[in-house]
DNA sequence: AACTATTTATAAAT
DNA sequence: TATTTATAAATAGTT
């Protein structure tokens, strides 16, 4: 249907060939409408063209998705269930291990003995053994560490202690003075004096973390 | 194109409508073939007639899945990713529980405590220790149950020490009393005969478990 | 992108 | 349902 017949095999000039692409694009599109309309059938077209530009085409009663359902029970061919396939034996794969863990578990913590033998119960008394001791040897890691802050907290105190003495003492010194010599005219400031000193703490980060 | 035009819509008289379809799902087929050699094009169509027959093509180059999940890809449209969506959230639910399981099974076995506070390590603590009552608690009760089935077999070997002996003794006055009376015509059934006593184990399923 | 000669598809008849 | 045929529609090559 046109000036000459062609012969159905790859159009090789380039232009020509998407030209001719445009044109028969539409053609099925406007025949997949028409069939549609015409015969009440269901129809989806998608078309990709060689530069991959996508055309598509679907009956306006239903959707792709419904129509590849419809497809795959039709046909039994499996589209997408590959895919669930490979995500569900990841499950599988995931729930042994999760249940193997519940199981470890369990035996940790001193459930479902009963299936086992004396021979398994060993490795798990083993490993109870191991865990509380590196449990202990944790605490008492944390118990020195206190033990330590408490240490030079006190020696802070005692540092701090001294340096309020001596501010006492200055500022006694201080207020002889001003009661001897020179009456100020205003009082209220008097007592600020003292903060003046901002004294800070040897340790300024020491923290406990819980 | 036909001896007259018709109007595109639905065709009323069924039985003309299905002729209808069955022509043009042909034309359409044969189009979608067509373009796909001489364009170089990627096609699929999909068609139900009214009545449910379906009828596909696909250009041979690529399959319905992989045209599907180019569409996918470039109309970003779910097909089946709803599907798909709900395996993955298993999959990630399944996934958490699973590292804290694993967190949890490592903190037992004394590993990664680091990360841990002195107040989280005490129900640790408290659970190694309960389970390692649990576990000696099993071991004690094996160790009873051996303990019982050793006294039991020291009294089954009594009792059967005891047969042995009164066994023997019956053998004995046997076989002085054959030697005196009467020679047998045939000794080769005399060694068979304690046999016939058929000795039974007191405890006949009494076994160890390992 | 529009045109048009020609092929192709197909509606109606058989 | 298949074939035939007259005609509509599609489109290859041209402008």
């Amino acid at each position: 249907m046109g000036r000459g017949k062609i012969e159905i095999k790859r159009i090789e000039n380039s232009t020509n060939r998407q030209v001719t692409f445009s044109k028969r694009r539409n053609g099925i599109i406007k025949k997949a409408r028409e069939i549609s309309v015409l015969c009440d059938a269901q129809v989806s077209v998608v078309i990709f063209s060689s530069s991959g530009k996508m055309s598509e085409y679907c009956s306006p009663s239903t959707t792709l998705s419904r129509i590849l359902e419809r497809y795959q029970h039709n046909s039994g061919e499996k589209l997408w269930d590959a895919k669930h396939e490979s995500l569900s034996a990841e499950i599988d794969r995931i729930k042994k291990e999760n249940d193997n863990m519940q199981i470890e578990l369990r035996h940790l913590k001193g459930e479902d003995l009963n299936s086992l033998s004396p021979k398994e119960l060993i490795p798990i008394e083993d490993a109870l053994q191991n865990g509380l001791i590196s449990v202990r040897d944790k605490q008492m890691e944390f118990l020195k560490k206190l033990k330590k802050n408490e240490r030079l907290l006190e020696e802070e105190n005692k540092h701090l202690s001294y340096l309020l003495h001596h501010q006492e003492l200055a500022m006694d010194a201080n207020v002889r003075e001003l009661e001897l010599g020179y009456p100020p005219k205003d009082r209220e400031f008097a007592p600020q004096m003292p903060l003046a000193f901002h004294v800070q703490p040897i340790q300024p980060n020491l923290q406990e973390n819980n």
